[in-house]
DNA sequence: TTGACGTCGTTGCATCTGCAACGATATGCT
DNA sequence: AGCATATCGTTGCAGATGCAACGACGTCAA
């Protein structure tokens, strides 16, 4: 009895996360283009005030080096200030500057209405879906 | 009120996406070392018989090149044999060799037993998150 | 038949990713 | 204090990816 792959969870969860990440990033591609790593990096300086590459790398489920990239290139787009930490020296401190959270704040919104249509398309399984894939990726494990 | 990254879709679905695919992966990487896109390759291969390029392009979500060169690398590993089709010649028939028939017969059973891992870890979840996955990951959309 | 157009698989190229260094700094042990 | 060890962010590098060509082949209409 042949294997069936598309029944296979690994596979759907990589399709449904590739085709729902390239419609979101649609979505945003006319307000900033940003790649993934960069949006996520700024929506988590935008509900956590400051945080240093490490954070983001533990918290964003991103390798430091992508996030180290991915601030630079926001610094230099003006949407982030780089800062050392002055109590540990080895730390950056990043935060949004004002044009990183007025961008952010059109962000929220378009990720807002995106959610909400998800959300609309799964009907009743969508809190299942949110819960089996918190389950699925836990917040702390390498 | 700030945008919370930890319940949006998009990124719980990229992140449980990488982890499973992380954690498959570390399982059949003892048996073969495959990427993922040349385990797809195998795995179609092994519940459809043939294939052309273009079919597993267009089934199994991954880019023309892609399979191209996992073909190429599957064939060289003799898991694999091309085939020029006789009606079009343009097609390349793709079949697995005895050797990747018997690999496939191995990785299934790892595939099978980590599927029934997963909805064991998931309960009653798991019907619910594979049909909103299903949901979000049409079969022929571009 | 001829020629325009479409499709197939491959390849080149720019980019991104993940991993392993590396220098700078911090921490802990003696 | 001094030195080994660990951590932080950056960078180099090999490999993978996505996209746009490209040549080869097929299809359809005139």
């Amino acid at each position: 009895m042949p294997f069936h792959l598309d029944t296979f969870l690994p596979y759907l969860l990589s399709v449904a996360a590739h085709r729902t990440s390239a419609r979101f990033a649609a979505l945003y591609a006319a307000e900033a283009g940003l790649t993934i790593p960069e949006w996520r990096v700024l929506a988590h300086l935008d509900h956590s005030g400051a945080a240093s590459v490490r954070d983001i790398h533990a918290l964003v489920h991103l390798d430091k080096s992508v996030v180290s990239r991915a601030a630079s290139r926001l610094e230099q787009a003006g949407l982030v200030k780089k800062q050392g930490d002055t109590a540990d020296r080895r730390l950056i401190v990043l935060r949004l500057s004002p044009e990183g959270t007025a961008l952010m704040l059109r962000l929220s919104g378009i990720a807002e209405r995106f959610q909400a249509q998800l959300v609309a398309e799964l009907g009743t399984d969508a809190p299942t879906l949110a819960r089996a894939l918190q389950r699925l990726a836990p917040g702390s494990e390498p």
